[in-house]
DNA sequence: AGATTTCAAACGATCGTTTGAATTAAGCAT
DNA sequence: ATGCTTAATTCAAACGATCGTTTGAAATCT
């Protein structure tokens, strides 16, 4: 009872070709051959179902950010849910938790591997993908970090130095994908295990979280 | 009195274009005849005098990491002299005062245009360009980052934990580069003005110093 | 049957590099 | 200085390879 035999898989199977050259490689890099070739289906499928590069390499970022949205749905709405109600320090602990486990999850699960790569490129060049990536990635945890932060030091989410600081977190969980290779290099590795992240998002998450346990210079002014 | 560009000059022409372009697009998205007409010179020029786009590329490499080298000098020999016999409370303030130049040096002027494009693009997918920029930048950060976290919590510089520590307040400045854009949508800006490079740069800077002020868990193990 | 999807082949454009002649700079004998 | 030789550098043109896309016929499905 397939209606659509083919024609899906095929897309799906660009898809999936393209996510994974996509995340790791630049658009230039990547040519339409061999995406059709990893994906075992006709070079000329690309601009019939797609139209052409631009319109797969788009329709990556749409994918990346659904599932994006997907992953991070549970910990977000659950945060959303949680700090109305919650005192400044139940909010540092919330900030800790979540770059944490940003921090390892970026370093070390499916979910990091082509995330940063896309979006990080797509911070130099901005294109449509920046619109797609950033609205189901980079701006819910702005938003959900900016509340978080906002309570904690009992400033409105929407101040300038609340975004900064939130920006600075989120740094600190983006640099173990953005700079992996660099941590190897400095820590002597060739991968890190689960150990490792384990220890990693404990770290970061403590290391956030007593970040915002001073009060910032936005408070004595 | 045809002042027909020497060989040094059709050399250095020829770098600061590619200085230009590779620090903000893609090696691949890069075309030899896009540099030599940016640079004036002919296009043999390229293979002529680096062997090809690839020891051009290299070349810029080991430029961008002499300036940087350069740059960097005072700053961080300045640091290597003092923490010898600082306080930990001292340590902390100068690792709060490094990083946050170092985000607005990032975010702000020429510094910032071309190294991290460059850099974390190398993290991707290491080239031997990968090891020139890390062994002029990121490894020397690395190493006076790891001396100061150590002093600042007693613990050795070559801990596990200090090095995730220096690698994540690391994040906290670059962030400001890699993800430029997704800041400038957030803090609704078209651009960073003086005075918010300055507020930026006292924001990261106590928030990294605060981040060391509680002692982390490996100190109560 | 008619519409949709796949396929091998070819298109023009652009890529990085090479070529060989033209131009310039430098050394040297006169 | 002057002419001549030689090496170094620049230049326009062309090379083969690969790029993204298009084509029109074959295959497949409704």
């Amino acid at each position: 009872m397939t209606t659509r035999p083919s024609t899906q898989e095929t897309r799906e199977r660009l898809l999936a070709a393209a996510l994974e050259a996509f995340g790791q490689r630049d658009y230039d890099a990547v040519s339409t051959r061999e995406l059709a070739t990893a994906a075992g289906v006709n070079l000329a499928a690309i601009s019939y179902h797609f139209g052409g590069k631009h319109g797969l390499y788009l329709a990556t970022a749409r994918l990346l950010g659904e599932r994006m949205r997907a992953l991070l749905h549970e910990d977000l709405s659950w945060i959303r849910s949680t700090y109305a109600d919650a005192s400044p320090e139940e909010c540092r602990r919330l900030v800790g938790d979540l770059i944490g486990r940003l921090a390892s999850r970026l370093l070390g699960d499916e979910f990091g591997r082509h995330v940063p790569g896309l979006i990080i490129r797509e911070q130099g060049r901005p294109t449509e993908a920046f619109e797609i990536l950033y609205e189901t990635l980079f701006g819910p945890v702005h938003h959900v970090l900016g509340e978080l932060i906002g309570r904690a030091r009992n400033r409105p989410a929407d101040d300038d130095e609340i975004r900064v600081i939130a920006h600075a977190l989120i740094g600190q969980a983006v640099i173990f994908r953005a700079g992996r290779t660099a941590l190897l290099r400095y820590m002597d590795r060739e991968g890190f295990d689960e150990g490792d992240l384990v220890h990693i998002r404990r770290v970061v998450a403590a290391l956030a979280e007593s970040a915002l346990a001073t009060p910032g210079e936005g408070a004595q002014r």
